[in-house]
DNA sequence: TTATAATGTGACCTTCCGGTCATATGACCT
DNA sequence: AGGTCATATGACCGGAAGGTCACATTATAA
């Protein structure tokens, strides 16, 4: 985390800092990114940014942290949107208000995101921890499914799991990669046609894991 | 690709420059991999690298066109499985003797796909001909299957591709990092387990293709 | 105004990178 | 033997990396 010293800049000069890391970490990652670059876009001296940060993975764990706290706060300015869904209502509901969030800073989401999921492996136990955070919560969401009868009791819970897992994570680089490359990322994704393809996808998973395994043994085209 | 002089070596020179090289990918990525190392683990001097070789890029390009020989060879040794049948035993099967492939070189098999999979978006037309083969093969193995029936004409093929070029990736990715950490990588692919989480996934997303659209639309729980 | 503390600065350090090249080695031919 | 030519070598180059530090500047307090 920064040192008090970045946090008694005012706020401007902050969010200078802040631009020039996403921008840097968003198209070099975090073990290509330069700090000789972030400081030369940010306009301050090389000795300033290792007074204000302990080396370039603090900077890249605020800005995480940053993401996260904005994005929980986002969720929670949505709930709730219904109370009588389902695990597969819900989990659509999810992914898609994790879109519309990254819309609202795709920058940002596109530098962690990229961090996070394509060099993930080799950074510390706070990435860990996220991912498993995320996987502890499915693996809740999908206990309570089998409890009130949505998914088959017969299901392989990890199985399910590794499933939503996979999807939400395919989704959100899909999106943001592709959704870089539009000149309006939020009318892009709110448009019909890119949620018929979500809904699509989701639809696909779901019906495949409602599906009884004991179904599959016996069931032929 | 490769120069004369390097082709001219005794094949257990050439054998120990390839392990090496190997090891550094899989270990580093093409970008963060380094010639320094490359040449130092190998026993050869800086310069004998630059007679051989172009440069990294050249080296790695030679690594991925032996694996895709290497691969074909396989497939063709093991084909034809069965005349008569549908898309998705036929996909089953070309993803679990991928897998099998896999095992018999899994260092060079992690190194190339890593670079592929992972860092695939910088590295030129190589790599992106590579992925458009594949999903081209899947949009021909989708059209005839609903030629045949065995998919709902109404389905998105593009949608289609996705999810199975989505899933080849997915499994290919998590056998080659979770594989690495058997003792016996072989009997571990080759185990009841395994191949059963293997047909588990795929039965999930095979359910999940074969239902209709119109299905979708209608059915509730 | 002066003293003290906090912040800003960029030249400089070491290390590693990809890549080059003059030179050394040795196999083969006449 | 001498001569030729492919191959092998590692010191060396320019550049960029992360990180440090003596010093300059500014803010605060007395």
């Amino acid at each position: 985390m920064p040192k008090q010293t970045f946090l008694n800049l005012p706020e401007e000069k902050r969010a200078v800092i802040i631009n020039a890391a996403v921008d840097e970490f968003a198209e070099y990652g975090l073990e290509n990114a330069s700090t000789n670059r972030i400081v030369t876009n940010s306009g301050i001296s090389k000795g300033s940014f290792y007074q204000y940060f302990k080396d370039k993975q603090d900077l890249f764990m605020y800005l995480a942290s940053m993401l996260e706290r904005e994005k929980m706060e986002f969720f929670q300015g949505k709930n709730p949107p219904s109370l009588n869904m389902d695990i597969f209502e819900y989990y659509r509901w999810i992914v898609k208000t994790g879109l519309e969030f990254n819309t609202t800073n795709p920058r940002m989401a596109q530098a962690v995101t990229r961090v996070i999921l394509v060099e993930g492996f080799n950074f510390g136990e706070y990435v860990k921890e996220g991912r498993e955070k995320t996987k502890e919560f499915l693996r809740k969401m999908i206990a309570q499914a089998v409890e009130n009868g949505e998914v088959d009791p017969s299901i392989d819970v990890e199985l399910a799991v590794m499933i939503m897992d996979t999807w939400q994570n395919t989704i959100t680089t899909y999106f943001l990669t592709e959704g870089m490359k539009q000149k309006d990322v939020m009318a892009w994704v709110h448009s019909p046609q890119t949620q018929e393809m979500i809904d699509k996808l989701l639809y696909v998973m779901e019906y495949g894991l409602r599906k009884t395994e004991s179904e599959f043994e016996t069931s032929s085209i």
